[in-house]
DNA sequence: CTATAGTTTGAAAGCGCTTTCAAAGACCGC
DNA sequence: GCGGTCTTTGAAAGCGCTTTCAAACTATAG
């Protein structure tokens, strides 16, 4: 029944002989078919007969055969695996973000390559290089501070879904969260609670983010007709640190104000404790508001007032995107829009 | 000068028509030497004269060659990748030792490929699977759940080093950090503060890391002559609600107590919550010790005493264990000793 | 019943690199 | 100046897979 192997194959040492891994040429010799064949069938890249398949499925199920992707990857040009540029990878927000990726890719049989830039554009140029160099089939890029021009080079190589960013080109897909509203929503939060002179601890000012925030924050004011005093902005970057020395520093300066609002989470904890050593307790005597919403911050001491982010989401459809740039087609996906999240570090201010 | 390509080479089509990367090929060609000596010289496999040698350097540099690892995995066995099985990709504590090995892997040209295993003994088999598919050199382990005999079977296939764990095997390290004395620091602490009825908020019982702690707990315990009250202890599972609930179960059986030490600093976050929900305040009603030292502890309202674990430094021990694995020696790295660091949660028991 | 188009299948040529093997030189002593 | 030992170098065979090309059939039409 069977056609009897060639030759040429019949004549190699026999592949049963080999240990270690099994490989698909040992599946067409199990199945008594051409390794083409089998290469066909597990790539669906054209019609074979119903009984050869039959066997070959078989054999590879007897086998347990499973694909090299590193062979696939150099025979084929595609790796199944997708790079991510994340900028620190115990990062408390990116890390929900890498979760939702890797579980979006997962589904789709894409093994995600981490890798961080640390917030440096060399570094995250050098990753690109190192991915590239992998053989990955995209990259996903999270935000970070590559030039956008660079990004846009490097689409044309691979596709890139990029967040954090507000960028059009062939190839790419910039997925960005809506910054300038969460800034406002929170600010005006604190308005509607009675709040006239809030403070605001501003972002690293290298991050596109950081300024949206703050254009919120400024935006809220105005439309509730309050003045914007520059001398309630402070500088901050990003860390816990940073927000106590905001804090401190707003203290300092004799400023009144009733409430603050921090760019993120992580300062606002930061400043919350700046507060607690300064005596001033969240919320009787200044209310709190930060941004991310990272999870720790439901378990602050109050659990903290704060913008909505969806660092998962974001992971997930930042993959989802990507899959479909790989399978050709316009990505669809869309951003969440800011929530409000309030929790006990806001409140009404005091008579 | 040169020696002219030979004919065969020199038959194929040019390889400076391709567009594309650079092949090592192109580099030989340019060199006007041959591929093997190319990758001789990359690999240091052998010994070149020198002014073969400096031709290849010289057309390496200009031509911008990066060698392509999926070839190089391939056709030599070797991907320059080490796989890591963590638990979580977003978890506040491995996250840090991910950072780690991320570090140390880089310093010696090995990438990490991170996946996660999500504490599940399948999905862990899973990630081994997929890591061995993906022809990694080696894997680290972060501690997991998988069966110690699985681990060593699959050490005979591929170098392992596993954290968390006692075990001896060939092919593998194990790095385990002091769990037991960790426990007994943090509860020395508290009794050296004058506590005697000091409850355990006790981690996952599925960690034999959580184990570990609770007989520390214990032992401190017994060398003070205190009577141990498994009343005083309430089960966890090392995420911030469980600490919330396990403080409620304590508050509400009515149990006295002065101090409380939780198995992880997630739970002690949540405990401070509980507390802090019934109007109990840290340090002055009730003293608290947590475990793991993560970042945001140290702006926790009060700042927390924990036992210090050094996350990061365990990752870079790992990579550096497995660097040494590779390298055909037996690893040398050893496990700092833990080491409490005494914040504001923990202060002498009043009256 | 032969010429033609359409299918299914296998052989073989890569993908970019490593590594074995053997040829070609270089160097030595007599 | 010749046989013999070392060293440097290149040719070629893979690694495990994909993909092109052409052969071998099958079906259809003339």
């Amino acid at each position: 029944m069977k056609p009897k192997p060639s030759p040429a194959r019949a004549a190699k040492p026999a592949a049963a002989a080999r240990t270690g891994p099994i490989t698909l040429e040992m599946v067409a010799q199990a199945a008594g078919v051409s390794p083409s064949t089998v290469s066909r069938i597990l790539n669906g890249t054209a019609v074979v007969s119903a009984d050869k398949k039959q066997a070959v499925d078989d054999a590879i199920a007897r086998l347990g055969f499973v694909p090299n992707p590193i062979a696939r990857g150099l025979a084929g040009g595609r790796t199944m695996s997708v790079g991510v540029v994340t900028q620190s990878i115990d990062s408390p927000f990116y890390g929900a973000a890498l979760r939702g990726i890797e579980d979006e890719l997962d589904t789709a049989g894409y093994s995600p390559l981490f890798v961080s830039g640390h917030w440096n554009a060399a570094a995250e140029g050098r990753c690109l290089d190192m991915l590239r160099s992998r053989r990955v089939d995209g990259v996903i890029v999270l935000t970070g501070r590559l030039p956008d021009a660079q990004l846009k080079a490097f689409a044309r190589q691979l596709p890139v879904v990029v967040t954090g960013r507000q960028l059009k080109a062939t190839n790419l897909f910039a997925l960005n969260f809506d910054n300038l509203e969460g800034g406002r929503l929170a600010t005006r939060h604190l308005i509607e609670l009675g709040h006239q002179r809030i403070a605001f601890i501003a972002g690293d000012g290298n991050h596109p983010d950081a300024n949206d925030r703050l254009q919120g924050y400024k935006q809220a004011l105005a439309e509730a007709g309050i003045a914007f005093d520059p001398a309630l902005v402070v500088p901050g970057e990003y860390h816990e640190v940073s927000g106590l020395m905001a804090i401190n520093r707003l203290l300092d300066s004799a400023q009144q104000f009733t409430a603050v609002f921090a760019a993120n989470d992580q300062m606002a904890c930061g400043a919350a404790l700046g507060l607690h050593r300064r005596s001033l307790r969240v919320p009787e005597d200044v209310s709190l508001v930060g941004f991310d919403d990272l999870p720790t911050s439901t378990y602050a001491i109050p659990p903290m007032s704060t913008v909505h982010q969806p660092a998962y989401e974001l992971g997930r459809l930042a993959a989802t995107a990507m899959r479909q740039l790989l399978a050709g087609s316009a990505p669809t996906v869309v951003m969440p829009a800011p929530r409000l999240i309030a929790r006990e570090s806001s409140r009404r201010r005091r008579g």
